[in-house]
DNA sequence: CACACAAACGGAGTCGGACTCACCTTATGG
DNA sequence: CCATAAGGTGAGTCCGACTCCGTTTGTGTG
């Protein structure tokens, strides 16, 4: 029920600059920018940023939420132009590049991962539900093990998304492919 | 240089007791008990605390020190029992284990990670150190895959202990495999 | 275009944490 | 048993997220 009637102009077009204010601060490495911050960033006062978001990490979820979004798109896609099992790999890597973007946003998702947040949780399902889609295309053509949930699997790619030391995208790579190897051993 | 001068008796006992009651707080699932309720519990006051350790972070950190060095321990031990391969995989294991003695020591742990504390370092330091020593014995075996590093395994670690909904210890168990099935297959 | 009014905004103020500091208490060595 | 420095105390400060209400503004209506 998004219905209840369109957002003003200027409250849309608010919306938008705190989201954006917001995705930002996270990507240019300041990932607990102040509520000031981010509003003064997106040019409207505090009181306006907390009429679009009940608390502070309500934003930076609905950030984050954006970005998972964009990401659920992906398996389909490479299940269209991969072998199965190549389509895992991919999205693998995918997701560590996707994280490479900004370590400032594997910040951010820690500190919702603190909190049960509800959202949060959409988000891991709907993760999870794409990688099971590829996961279960694997299976089929033989080339996956059998017996790994998508939810599993997310849990060791979010240990991947948390690195942040120099060089984290090397080891990255590595820990995927080592995950990657033990999916198909055991088929 | 830990010299300087031994504590004062009822310093050394208020100290420990601090310690103690942070790690009960957090075991008890409290991972963000705040610093007064950790000093009510130890049977002292804020000041007492703060004249312990700089930050209530700080606090933090000494009791997961503690607590990774007892892992840091188990290596040698299970190389002394154990075929390396079975030791490595036993560790893993252990890993587990020992995050579950209480999902609070994770969210803990989260709440150092996200600051870039040298202390911190130090201890992912020790633990990298003594999975190098376990993988170096897989390696010379012939039974581990070469060129991973202690550093890197444990990343995908790290993400496996900052699990934490319902049902995770499986969860955990059954990447723990696929990890360690993923070490022997590339050899 | 003017008007009405609900929607949206601003920003000073509140609240709840971590942390400090000036003063008091007590262990300890002589 | 005294001197004294180490240690303890807790009211108070600081700083961040969040609230609230008076003011401004977009928009549907005549």
């Amino acid at each position: 029920m998004p219905s209840s009637r369109p957002l003003r102009a200027d409250a849309r077009r608010n919306r938008e600059a705190l989201l954006t204010a917001a995705r930002e601060a996270f990507l240019t490495g300041d990932a607990d920018a102040h509520v000031e911050e981010i509003a003064r960033r997106a040019g409207v006062a505090v009181g306006t940023l907390y009429r679009h978001f009940e608390t502070r990490e309500a934003l930076v979820e609905e950030v984050y939420r954006q970005e998972v979004a964009e990401l659920c798109a992906a398996p389909a896609r490479l299940l269209a132009h991969y072998a199965p099992d190549e389509a895992v790999r991919r999205f693998l890597l995918l997701l560590v590049e996707h994280s490479a973007v900004g370590k400032g946003m594997a910040e951010a998702l820690e500190s919702i991962m603190a909190t049960d947040s509800p959202i949060f949780d959409d988000a891991r399902a709907e993760m999870a539900r794409a990688l099971d889609e590829l996961l279960a295309a694997g299976v089929a053509a033989g080339a996956i093990r059998d017996g790994v949930s998508g939810r599993v699997l997310l849990r060791a790619l979010g240990g991947i998304c948390g690195m942040r030391a120099k060089g984290w995208e090397d080891d990255a790579v590595r820990i995927t492919t080592i995950l990657y190897d033990g999916l198909r051993s055991g088929r």
